[in-house]
DNA sequence: ATGGCTTTATGCTAAAGA
């Protein structure tokens, strides 16, 4: 089972870009984030074989499952806030395994509410994954997670020491939702530097390889097992008018 | 870098992203 990852950066904009990936690649999942529209151009994919789940809103955020199989759609609201209404989450069951699409929030600037939101979320998917860990059910997460894990993952640390993608409590946050039993599966097989899934677009951040590694697959202890590959594809950054980020991918056996 | 791009919107400047 492939299972890919793409923050596109508006669907409307990108359509091109990603219909080409996907001819390529065929993963059996895409999950993607930061759509940025109300609408989905969904006939684009059902004509490619693939069903789709979306949670949109305008302008902003919104998250996409697109499945070569059938999906059962979970919900599509992060438990917790009922009051919260940002398109961020989408939980969908495909082939038996749980697939949790997320737009973590970003929560800069950190001086706003925007850090102590980003930090509440976080602690509401830590309760979620704390919940689904019970079950048998082996299940992931993936996304983009606005969290830049170590030192390593990012071109210049001391950049990034007051951002909310970095500061101490976020990376704590993420530990703590990574200690509950999950998989970093691209840390687990690359642990490495330079493998960054970001590049800003400004200051010639790409063609420098000034990046960050913020999207992320987690996995469940039973998906975990079957780990075969993970990669991140850096083709797509290169191309004309491209996403700010590039696909991430993990194949598991079964 | 109180932002050098990029995108969206009861749009032609402002807000958000990371």
């Amino acid at each position: 089972m492939k299972i890919a990852s793409w923050n596109v950066n508006s669907i409307k904009t990108r359509l091109d870009h990603v219909k080409t990936w996907l001819e390529k690649n065929r993963p059996d999942v895409l999950m993607m984030q930061e759509l940025k529209g109300e609408v989905f151009p969904s006939a684009e994919f059902e004509a490619m074989g693939y069903q789709i789940a979306y949670r949109g809103q305008k302008a902003y955020n919104g998250v996409a499952t697109l499945s070569l199989h059938p999906i059962e759609i979970i919900t599509d609201q992060l438990p917790g806030d009922d009051g919260d209404e940002q398109a961020r989450y989408l939980e969908t069951k495909i082939n038996g395994v749980r697939l949790i699409n997320i737009y973590l929030p970003n929560g800069n600037p950190v001086d706003t509410e925007k850090y102590p939101y980003k930090l509440a979320w976080m602690n509401r998917l830590k309760s979620r994954v704390q919940d689904l860990r019970n079950d048998l059910d082996p299940f992931l997460v993936a996304g983009d997670f606005n969290v830049i894990p170590r030192d390593e993952d990012c071109y210049d640390p001391k950049a990034w020491a007051n951002d909310a993608l970095f500061l101490p409590q976020t990376r704590a946050a993420y530990r703590a939702i990574l200690n509950l039993g999950l998989i970093d599966a691209h840390h687990a097989l690359h642990p490495g530097p330079n493998n960054y899934t970001y590049w800003d677009y400004q200051a010639g951040a790409w063609l420098g390889n000034k990046g960050i590694r913020i999207d992320h697959i987690l996995l469940s202890p039973l998906l975990a097992d079957r780990l075969q590959s993970c990669f991140i594809d850096r083709e797509p950054r290169g191309w004309d008018k491209a996403s700010d980020h590039t696909p991430i991918l993990a194949i598991l056996n079964g």
